[in-house]
RNA sequence: CGGGACGUAGCUCAGCUUGGUAGAGCGCUAGCUUUGGGAGCUAGAUGUCGCAGGUUCAAAUCCUGUCGUCCCGACCA
């Protein structure tokens, strides 16, 4: 293609409205526009990008035995309904309807926003007997999502591309083998993307399920935590993951419980200095939330953040921290002063429950809150004072600590979460009806699970992973181009003639080449070519004059090298490194 | 939805405090010069100052409302 015949809108200047370095690139480059909030447009060399990754998901879900189907992206309310998981997606889906005039259907439609209930209620209506089993079906298209907080380009939009896939086994062992078959499939997918990623335990969330991992990228701009060793031993998402605790500085001796005087002490801070000393390790931190309405206690050591999303597994639905006024009128103590000694149902009527984190278990000589404003304990004894209702793990792992399953330090990584592999169990099956007679004869649920690649969002985690200081690096497979070609002599004859000869020659070889025909100076043409990211840039220019020779640049390396125009080929088939 | 910031030319932004003819750089058009890391000079075109009210002789500027965008949080692939 050539640069003056096509749509290539680059920018000099970082659009105001991009925060991260990949968002920027992308506009800058011209490869999206924003039409919206979380809404984005795929330019020419975009969507090139776009294309040559769905192809990549397609040769490896085809090989993995998959097979890809279309599903409607307007799907009817009733489905949603009839499926698990309204209640959770209701709030996350557009409702459609003609904006013109009163509706005229007698159901409504919503944009979907995952097809789990679309291919399931297909099943359910298709596939009747474990002879037809196991089957993987998947699909590459948009999705859509009413997010409450777009950002960041492609990496959280309203409108996304996204493939699923969607296995339907007999039993359980079957799942997991299918299960086990995409884990496989996204390793060569996001391989074959030159990405580096980790995959790690996660929570399944309102999808459901018993196993789950997510493939996740390394890096600042992203959005979930990632908590890992270095040898690769144990990786899993924040929300997921457990660890050793850190001991405490002093475990103290079963001792007396003590009632002191702590004017102005509202955390735990505040109790480790001077005059108190108390180490966050040896306090107990008291937390009130609202779980279904219901009024908890949750217990951590001083230094221990709470994980909500374990508290959510401890099968409350809905969760909300209690304000200082709910809490006062609870427990008779604002937040400063609370604690969980003596409190029982019949002493504290208002609180439900006392759910305490394994940490704390058989501690002695704690300090905590005396539930009297500007007072605390200490000799605090888990066993002998505080009434525990129920023991969990409630952690937030931290840096520092080490992992559960050998005494390597975890870290704590930001990241950008491009794929989820979900075992789904029947959730889906037994309430949409995917039921098939097994070889007794006898009806069972399908053993589902469910397989997503965010490909909008890999785009960019690609881009941002591969950019350095002056644009993209595209990986060649990805590339919108494989070769830029760059006259950079744009008034000296015999140049053009090369540049044009060399145009055809490597079109008609089948090579993608992007030949910037500008009649613009050559720092514009360099700026413009790093800042797309195609992988060689040919230049006919000074060495051309002089020497006949070609001048390759490699994107990656930022080496330039002297090519005769008969080696060119050659060369750019095997490169130097 | 809570907190913060912003909305002026295609893009990046100044002007607003202290009301008085709408600005710069880049880009765009034309010409001359230049020609290997976003050129220089000259001449041009380009705006409902987000929108709606209000205050005022007079509003980009002050006030109120509203819409939009971005960032932090809650939600999530």
């Amino acid at each position: 293609m050539r640069w003056t015949e096509a749509f290539i809108p680059t920018l000099r200047e970082v659009p105001q409205d991009a925060e991260i370095r990949s968002h920027q690139l992308l506009l800058r480059a011209g490869f999206i526009r924003k039409l919206s909030s979380g809404i984005y447009t795929f330019l020419p060399l975009g969507l090139r990008v776009l294309r040559k990754i769905e192809r990549i998901i397609r040769e490896e879900m085809d090989r993995s035995g998959a097979m890809e189907v279309l599903m409607p992206a307007l799907q009817p309310k009733e489905l949603w309904e009839a499926g698990p998981r309204w209640d959770a997606a209701k709030n996350v889906m557009f409702a459609v309807n003609p904006a013109g005039s009163t509706p005229h259907h007698h159901f409504e439609l919503v944009l979907g926003p995952t097809h789990e209930e679309v291919i399931t209620s297909l099943v359910a209506g298709n596939i009747n007997s474990y002879r037809q089993l196991p089957r993987t079906f998947y699909q590459i298209q948009t999705k859509f999502r009413d997010e409450i907080r777009p950002r960041f380009g492609l990496l959280r939009a309203k409108e996304f591309i996204m493939k699923d896939g969607y296995s339907f086994d007999l039993d359980d062992a079957g799942a997991d083998e299918s299960y086990d078959k995409m884990h496989q499939t996204y390793q060569r997918i996001f391989d074959r993307c030159g990405l580096k990623y980790r995959i790690v335990e996660a929570d399944t969330g309102v999808m459901g399920g018993s196993r789950s991992q997510e493939f996740q990228v390394p890096c600042e701009a992203g959005e979930s935590d990632v908590v890992y060793i270095e040898s690769g031993g144990y990786a899993a998402s924040i929300e997921k993951a457990v660890s050793k605790p850190k001991s405490r500085a002093k475990s103290g001796p079963p001792g007396k419980l003590e009632k002191f005087a702590t004017p102005g002490v509202k955390t735990i801070e505040d109790l480790e200095k001077t005059p108190y000393g108390v180490a966050s390790s040896d306090q107990v931190k008291t937390l009130v939330y609202w779980c279904d309405s219901k009024l908890y206690l949750f217990l951590l050591r001083g230094d221990h953040p709470l994980n909500e999303v374990k508290v959510g597994q401890l099968g409350f639905s809905e969760l909300r921290a209690a304000s200082d006024a709910e809490i006062a009128a609870a427990l008779g103590a604002h937040v400063g002063s609370l604690g969980g000694a003596g409190v029982t149902p019949r002493s504290h009527p208002k609180i439900a429950g006392v759910i305490a984190d394994e940490a704390l278990k058989d501690q002695e000589g704690m300090t905590t809150g005396a539930n009297e404003d500007g007072f605390h304990l200490r000799g605090v004894s888990l066993k002998r004072d505080i009434a525990v209702t129920r023991w969990a793990d409630l952690r937030l792992a931290q840096a520092g600590e080490k992992a559960p399953n050998s005494d390597e330090e975890l870290k704590v990584e930001r990241a950008i979460e491009v794929g989820h592999v979900f075992k789904l169990g029947t959730k889906y099956s037994q309430k949409l009806g995917a039921n098939v007679l097994d070889e007794n004869g006898k009806s069972r649920p399908c053993v589902m699970g469910c397989y997503g690649i965010g490909v909008t969002r890999t785009l960019q985690a690609i881009a941002e992973q591969g950019a350095d200081k002056d644009g993209m690096v595209w990986p060649e497979a990805l590339a919108p181009f494989a070769v830029l070609l760059q006259l950079l002599e744009t008034k000296d004859e015999e140049a053009i003639r090369a540049a044009e000869g060399l145009y055809s020659e490597l079109r008609d070889a089948g090579v993608e080449v992007l030949y910037d025909d500008r009649d613009e100076r050559a720092g514009v043409k360099f700026k413009d070519g790093d800042l797309l990211g195609i992988p060689f840039q040919v230049r006919i220019g000074k060495s051309f004059k002089e020497g006949k020779l070609f001048e390759v640049k490699i994107r990656k390396t930022g080496k330039a090298h002297q090519v005769k125009p008969s080696e060119l080929r050659k060369f750019l088939h095997s490169p130097p490194p």
